[in-house]
This record gives C-alpha cells, sequence and structure tokens, in this order.
DNA sequence: CTTTAAATGATAGTAAAACTATTAAAAATA
DNA sequence: TATTTTTAATAGTTTTACTATCATTTAAAG
C-alpha cells in the first residue's frame, strides 16, 4: 500500500499552486534546500531560479514574494506536524502520556519523511528552527492573519491546548502554554546549538535534555493545578 | 542632581560610535522611531538619512548595514533593561520576591526613560518584542557571537537564572528557564496583540495576565524542586 | 586666533534584489 | 487542424544596499 499525504493549503499563499506542477514541486524543493543552505535573509528568487534551472519570472508566477513562500512552508510545516502528532498520539488515551509524546514530537529532529518527494522534512525542521517566526514576525502580520495564513499553527496549538486541558482542567494558561511549548522546542534548540549559554545543554548538545526541560516545565506546572 | 546613564557599547558594532556626535545621536533616535513605525523589513537607510536631513552615505560612516544597527539597539536594550534590573532589585533579600520583581519588569510596557534623550524605551521595547529575535536568528549568528555581540543578552540572561538557582539551587535548567521567560515575555505578548488565539490573555489584553501566567510557569516548576 | 584635523554634505556611481511587462513556445481543447 | 489557454524565456524597471570622491563646515589643538 502506498498512500500519498497531501496537505490542503490556503489558496491565497500561492498565485499558481506549486504542487501541481513539476515546475512548482521543484521551486517547493530547491527552496528548502537554499534557505536551509544560505538562511533565509539570503535566500532569493534569482538563485533559486538559477539553481532549478529556471529564470526569476518562473518562480514569480508561483509566489508573489518570498515571503508568501515562507509562510507557504511553515503552513505546510505545521500542517504536517499537526498530522504526524494525530497520528502518533492517536488511541492514546491517557492525556498525559499523550502529552509527552507530543513533546517528544516537538523537539525531536525530524527524518525525511518518503510520503512527499519534494519536501525534505529533516531540512523544513531546521528551517521552520531558524526562519520560522519570521513568518508572523512583521507589520503585515495582521493582514495576513485575516488571510487566515496562520491557521495551521493555530490549529496545532490548539490541539496542544486541549490535550493540556484534558491533563488539568484547571490549568489556567492551557493556550499560552502551548505556545510556550512549541516556540522554545525551537528556540531553545537553536540557542544549545548557536547560543550555548542560553541553556542548560549547550555543552551535550543533547535532544534528550531538552526534551526533560520541557516535561519538566509543562508537567510541574500542571500537577500543580 | 542629574545623572546620565550611559552603556558601553560593543566597539565592533558600529564604524563610527553613534553616541559621541549631534549626527550619530539622531540615526539612533529615528532609527527607533522608523522601525518602530515601519518594521524593521521597510526600514532602510535611505528613508532614514531623509527623516534626519542627511544622506544615505552619512549613516553608513556609523553603521555598516542595518543588521548591524539592529544588533547595536537590540545590545543597548538588554544593557539598558540589565540596569533597571539590578537597580530595583537591589537589596530585595528574597530570590522568590526578586524574581517576582524581574518577570514584572520583562513583561511590562516600559516608559521612556528621561536619562537618555536620544533612545525613546518605550518605543524600543515594542522593537525588541517584534524584531528582536532577528538579531540573532541568522546564518551568521556564528560570527557574530564571537564578536561577543550578544553578550548583554547573555549577561541578563545569566543575572536571571542565577536568581533562579537562589530560589531553588536544585533546579537543573535555571539558564532556559531564564531565556524561556525572557523569550516568553515578548513573544506572549506579541501574540496576544497580533495572534491572540496563541494566548489566554488575548481577550482583555492584559499585562497583568501574562505576568500571572509566567509567574505560575516559573514558580511552580522552582516550588517542586 | 589660526592651523589642522575631524565630521558632514553633496553628488555620483555600482551591484544586486525585487518585481513587471512583453513576446515566444508549448499544451490543451474545440 | 485551428484556436485558445497555459507556460516559458527575455528583457526590462525600480528599489535597496553599498562605495567613492571631494568640497565644506565644525571642532580642537597649538
Amino acid at each position: 500500500m502506498k498512500l500519498q499525504l497531501r496537505i490542503i493549503m490556503n489558496e491565497a499563499l500561492f498565485i499558481r499552486n506549486p504542487e501541481s506542477t513539476e515546475l512548482g514541486k521543484n521551486i517547493l524543493k530547491h527552496s528548502v534546500e537554499l534557505i536551509y543552505k544560505a538562511g533565509f535573509e539570503a535566500f532569493t528568487f534569482k538563485k533559486l531560479a538559477e539553481e532549478i534551472g529556471t529564470t526569476e519570472a518562473g518562480v514569480y508566477r508561483y509566489f508573489e514574494n518570498k515571503h508568501k513562500l515562507l509562510v507557504y512552508l511553515t503552513a505546510w510545516y505545521w500542517g504536517w506536524l499537526e498530522f504526524q502528532i494525530s497520528f502518533q498520539t492517536n488511541n492514546i488515551k491517557d492525556p498525559a502520556v499523550k502529552l509527552k509524546r507530543v513533546i517528544k514530537l516537538l523537539a525531536t529532529a525530524v527524518e525525511d519523511d518518503e510520503e512527499t518527494q519534494y519536501i525534505n522534512e529533516r531540512l523544513l525542521h531546521q528551517i521552520i528552527i531558524a526562519d520560522g517566526s519570521k513568518a508572523y514576525l512583521t507589520k503585515q502580520v495582521g493582514e495576513d492573519n485575516k488571510q487566515q495564513f496562520f491557521k495551521p499553527y493555530k490549529d496545532l496549538c490548539a490541539l496542544i491546548g486541549n490535550i493540556i486541558s484534558d491533563c488539568s482542567p484547571k490549568y489556567k494558561y492551557p493556550k499560552s502554554l502551548a505556545s510556550t511549548i512549541i516556540e522554545m522546542a525551537h528556540f531553545q534548540n537553536f540557542f544549545m546549538n548557536n547560543l550555548p549559554s542560553l541553556t542548560d545543554f549547550g555543552k551535550s548538545k543533547e535532544e534528550s535534555e531538552l526534551i526533560s526541560f520541557l516535561n519538566d516545565l509543562v508537567f510541574t506546572s500542571l500537577k500543580k493545578s
């Protein structure tokens, strides 16, 4: 059995659906590789076009600008991650066990998922760590939000917030705690690798320690209430 | 008595010390206002020069590029904030009371500090919320870090980490908890105002609720250990 | 108060990034 | 096969980012 996972993307994120053509898929594939390699600031449509063997105008036919492309990639990632989480925590009754699983999934380097040929999830995960917050840390965040660009992120947050509430119905800040663990799974990873003195696992650079930190943070908060 | 607070800045952050001349101070003053208004992405040296009544080349004599200027402004902010914290928590014996004070200072909208005429701290605080992390979320983070550009941030983090350790010597993640509360004081504020469904205080938009969340997060973590 | 050095202003320029319009070729459909 | 539609390729424009030069003003040192 061979299944194909398809994430339904917000139509306003692109001019032409990149998943519908070979060139479009190439744009996605090589965007991920280039942003991963060069970083989002140094990434341009020209370099991307050269890499693919098309022209700048070719890329512009799919995405209005590189900001929209970044928002697309982050939205794709959150959609993909929500599916991974739903799938991998399905049938787990105990919400605490579920939440632990979620934290592990958030903080673990992902492997490339063979289901999607044109997106390397491992690289995309690194992009989310380094550039993900730039998708919303802009002046247009309000308009982008009105167009529902951040829905996948908010959905994931809501999902995790609900698991938190299942664990401790009286806990007062399930949504803020959910966004905190999502952001910190990424920021603490970035700090660990780049500004290690901001963390307690800069020496070992062990993902498992980051997971322990997040578990400690979450479960002491929930146990009390 | 009139005192002047002066933050010693890393010399590698600028070409000519902006605090040493009128034009330099104008660059700082109007940078803050422009970045606040337009956002860091739309901010250019050309617009800045027009605003001041000088030329692009004039600005380039002080700062190599806008990234360095952002790093300068963030470093200045963290230095200023560390002083505020040291000052306002001085003579507080109880580390828990101290930590509570720190959280309040981190999460409270600052008022413009009259001591520094050429930097509006209230606006700078908003810039830190929206653009602060862009100072280190780059490919050059390693080199920038080698040049000590993030020292003020790390110092503040260490200071808060130490207060955490004073509260609970056995707590295993004082540094990560410190960087978490600094980042979350800003991110949750940004979410509250721009993506409210990611928080539990999007309705009221009350700073006090954010403070309660951070206090809860920190003190339940510390009480246990 | 004059000399000299530092800072600024005015002008001009390049290279790359960001984006658009036009035309040519290929594919789809009637 | 003819015609419409889609897609690709070329060639621009505008803006950003940055550098160079030189004249003028301001400040500091002798």
